[in-house]
DNA sequence: CGTTTTTGACCTGCGC
DNA sequence: GCGCAGGTCAAAAACG
């Protein structure tokens, strides 16, 4: 009932979403491995499908979610800790999904970095909390896993990147290259 | 030695 | 106002 708070996602749209995945992430536990798993899902398409994109949906209001909440770091925030960073209650859109996985951590093609972790009630598990490693980027996930079965994890991520992932520049920068070798033709 | 994780403290929102 | 729960900060530790 708690989870997912801020955006109107119910238990069926993430069962919904859920099964939008490729069948091979919810299925044969313990067969894959996660790099499997996410070189599978088009993950970049996925994240910025229209469908799956909830919370604000004001037109318009997309730059506010990108830019949302970065005053209160890097400003000349002296001693108190945090303040009045989080005052503004911005709603930036979340997505939830459930990946049956032996690992937490799925690999997405972007760089995450750890900044707290937490029991939560309810939950035999401890929820984890990341931040994505680009400065200008705040996209934020949790990764939780089930208390009823320990062995799907709940991804939720919260914003949308706006730089491409490390790994997909990577992977199509042969591409890249070969069609500006072809274009100067 | 730079980057990431760990972890307790702190902050905020919410229900009572 | 108080207490609880969830989210974040930041210093220290761990890691590569």
């Amino acid at each position: 009932m708690d989870e997912v708070p801020l955006v109107p996602l119910t238990l069926n749209d993430i069962q919904a979403l859920t099964y939008s995945l490729p069948s091979t992430s919810l299925h044969q536990p313990g067969q894959e491995t996660i790099d499997q798993i996410a070189s599978d899902i088009d993950w970049v398409s996925f994240l910025s499908a229209s469908p799956f994109i909830f919370g604000n949906q004001k037109p318009s209001s997309t730059s506010e979610s990108l830019t949302a909440e970065n005053g209160g770091r890097g400003e000349n925030r002296t001693r108190d800790k945090g303040k009045a960073s989080r005052t503004k209650k911005v709603k930036t859109s979340r997505i939830a999904f459930h990946t049956r996985s032996i690992d937490d951590i799925l690999d997405d093609g972007y760089r995450w970095r750890k900044y707290g972790q937490k029991a939560v009630k309810n939950s035999n598990h401890p929820r984890s909390y990341y931040r994505c490693t680009q400065l200008t980027c705040n996209v934020k996930k949790q990764i939780q896993r089930l208390s009823k079965d320990s062995s799907i994890v709940v991804t939720t991520y919260e914003g949308i990147h706006n730089h491409p992932s490390e790994k997909l520049m990577e992977s199509l920068s042969p591409l890249l290259r070969q069609l500006q070798f072809l274009s100067r033709i």
